[in-house]
DNA sequence: AATAAAATGTGAAAACTGTAACAATAAAAT
DNA sequence: ATTTTATTGTTACAGTTTTCACATTTTATT
């Protein structure tokens, strides 16, 4: 229904509606949409229009409206288990957030190959991967974040793929290989900071 | 010369060849490089010819010229020094990288409110905000990874950019509203989740 | 030497994305 | 009640990005 580009600029609304919400204001208007968002009011607009959400003209759009709108296209709704799997650095940092529950996500297990890392001390428990399986059949998990090191990356996640995972969210800095019907999303430090660098133009001067 | 969009391609390349490199490979071809990155064959092709590089026909490209002209345009050639504010969980775990000298980037310092994080706890010194134009001015910081909290995030990045800094890798779930003349790069580990979630349609089932 | 095969490089077409202009409508002002 | 104003919604257009088709070059084969 909605392109990866507009899925992103949706999130961008989202959290702009949510940021209005807690101002206390009820209604918005894609300009003031638009001085938030960077993006342009027109497209804003087309955005909407095209997800069947509709304003009223002069009136503007109204906040709580276009949240559950948004929520229904997120599927908010439903409560969507995951799991983490590394408790590296990375990895200890996310599976101690908390903002999860705000997005309905709810972080049921994480996994490492270290027994030492196999205590209480986290928020969720920790099991080997050898327990991967069962806690995703228990807990119909289709999305893990992946943040084990560079060089067991691609195994695991051949591992994760196996046992039933469909989406993950790939901290390592590796182009892991997938099947097609599996999707990665990329965080790389390192990547974001290069472009940052070299779109400001540090490199030239 | 090349936009944002090249940009990210151009960085999918680099980690692929830096992997044929690994492996021992002296040259590549627009369809191994392909492969590797999801990329099409053509579109790479393109990418080079326009950065300049040059293969042979029939005989491929050069993976060492390749990374070469990479470097080039990517400027790692120059030492960047970077700051890390907030040390929080995600801010704690970043400062403790190894991986930042890989691109030549230097972490000279790290900023936090709290003076207990200010110990020798941490691989680099730990300073209250009120340093931070020494440091900027001292190391010639233009770029910041942001990792304070939600709240105290669109302070803290007016404050940096106030002392010089262009660049912000931002880990706060928060649109940061900056001057013109400034560039943001938000990672923002719930909606990457959601957007995952989206795209492999866990909602519709 | 001639031919075939495997690559690159590129101009034109297609697909996609965003913008501009403006009609339609609702609210506010007179 | 009428006019003005502010805002949405949409169609046509412009710009950007990707793909397609194929010419070109180099290497390998016969």
């Amino acid at each position: 229904m909605v392109n990866l580009v507009q899925t992103k600029r949706l999130q961008k609304y989202r959290m702009a509606l949510l940021r209005f919400k807690k101002m206390g204001l009820k209604k918005t208007f894609s300009h003031s949409l638009s001085e938030e968002t960077s993006v342009s009011a027109v497209l804003i607009r087309k955005d909407f229009s095209q997800c069947g959400i509709r304003g009223k003209r002069r009136g503007g759009y109204d906040i709580d409206l276009l949240l559950g709108e948004l929520k229904k296209i997120f599927g908010h709704e439903k409560e969507q288990n995951i799991i983490i799997v590394g408790l590296g650095n990375i990895g200890s940092a996310l599976v101690k957030y908390e903002d999860y529950r705000q997005s309905n996500m709810n972080m049921v297990a994480a996994f490492d190959i270290d027994p030492a890392k196999r205590t209480r001390r986290y928020p969720v428990p920790v099991y080997s991967l050898e327990n991967l399986r069962e806690v995703i059949d228990t807990f119909d998990v289709s999305v893990a974040i992946l943040a084990v090191p560079e060089f067991s990356a691609q195994e695991t996640s051949r591992y994760l793929v196996e046992n039933g995972i469909r989406g993950i969210l790939n901290f390592a800095p590796v182009l892991l290989k997938v099947p097609d019907h599996v999707l990665v999303n990329n965080v790389n430090v390192m990547i974001e900071l290069e472009r940052l660098m070299y779109h400001i133009g540090v490199i030239q001067d």
